[in-house]
DNA sequence: GTGGTCTAGACCACC
DNA sequence: GTGGTCTAGACCACG
């Protein structure tokens, strides 16, 4: 009845809107590609409209997508604006991690080698 | 009325417990260390006794302090523990960021390099 | 002004843990179940939302009982758990058992004897 | 500074009650013996001289030890009343495991089986 | 409507 | 005085 492709830390409606940033950033989402309907996307992952309208809604105010009253929504094809999203993720994700470890209270060292060990290991073993 | 000491992204109690976890691993909290009464810790920070409360039950769970009935709260003796959560931290943080920087579709070696760049910029400026 | 199901002896939140525990082993509460919102079971019992509350979270964290927002909670579908949970409320009340009565003094004999014939006579008897 | 004999489950006074009942159960206590004075105890247990006095008096109160003004405390030299305290002790430890193990839904069969197999191991065991 | 969090304030057992 | 529990009631984010 529903699908457990979400966890319960974090609102679904965000979980949503980063899984398809990601997806663009990928490249699994393309400029000018077309989104499911507001209807299809919500059967496909067992949630409710409301959760999805709320997505399409946030991603249109990030200039990520953009709907067409009547056609459905799209990613935007202004690609500077993807590239810029891909920067923009990179960013904040490496700054909120270097804030954390930082305040946690491990060194700029620490952080450097921590990060480069546990890659080294992740490319060895599996991924 | 309130300080503003916590931010409104994350519940209070979970903002406290990380913060004690941290001057745990910074030393600033050692070992058998006693920590405020519910009700001292509750005014120094602007906050109802029952978040402390529960701050407190959470540490406890965590086996990072231990609570004697009408003596208060202190940080484990178990300094075997406290090492461990010195790891915990770290490797969790890690892991953490690395999962969402591929799961994004960075390459490791962005990784590296963004983590290395960015702590370089943040020594050599402020920081 | 308060429902007298409960005793003063244990605090509230364990005893109702206890009894949904319970019924998950009696099998009164199957895999899958919603359970009643949480203000709706805390009129049934006569008792706080906040007591309430704490027992779903603490289900939760022991595996029993997943929570939706906006939807409810629910007994876990994971029925492997669930015959797990009768296995370990199982051992864990007979350890305790036995535990108590060794370091009473009792001798194995004692114990099993004295089982057997209580339970002999409450057979012949009311239950 | 604080001994660990205790945990934070039940209060200190009743575990040191129970304690006592079963030095004199397994015979460690006898009629007559006396009891280490309330401060000694106390030092002994690290423990705050209030609790041992509230132990000494609920002792008293079972009839099982007897406090002389200028002497101390003592066990009873009433035999028979520690022999009935062994059978309530008994007693009341099997109807507590019995009731537990039928509302959790156990039959009787499994309960007297489950006791005899967990004894059989821990007799073949360590114990 | 549902759960999640928090405040305010109370009472209790315990040390 | 200290922690543990509970009530009463509120507000918010979420679905």
């Amino acid at each position: 009845m529903m699908s457990r492709t979400f966890n319960n830390t974090q609102p679904i409606y965000l979980q949503m809107i980063r899984r398809i940033c990601r997806q663009v950033v990928r490249g699994e989402l393309k400029a000018g590609d077309k989104l499911p309907s507001v209807r299809e996307m919500a059967v496909q992952n067992g949630v409710n409209p409301n959760t999805v309208q709320r997505v399409y809604t946030e991603l249109e105010r990030l200039a990520i997508a953009e709907t067409r009253r009547g056609l459905g929504s799209f990613i935007t094809e202004d690609e500077e604006r993807l590239k810029q999203l891909r920067e923009d993720l990179k960013n904040e994700q490496i700054d909120t991690f270097i804030k954390d470890m930082s305040e946690t209270g491990f060194s700029a060292e620490e952080i450097v080698e921590g990060v480069r060990q546990k890659l080294l290991i992740t490319k060895a073993g599996r991924v």
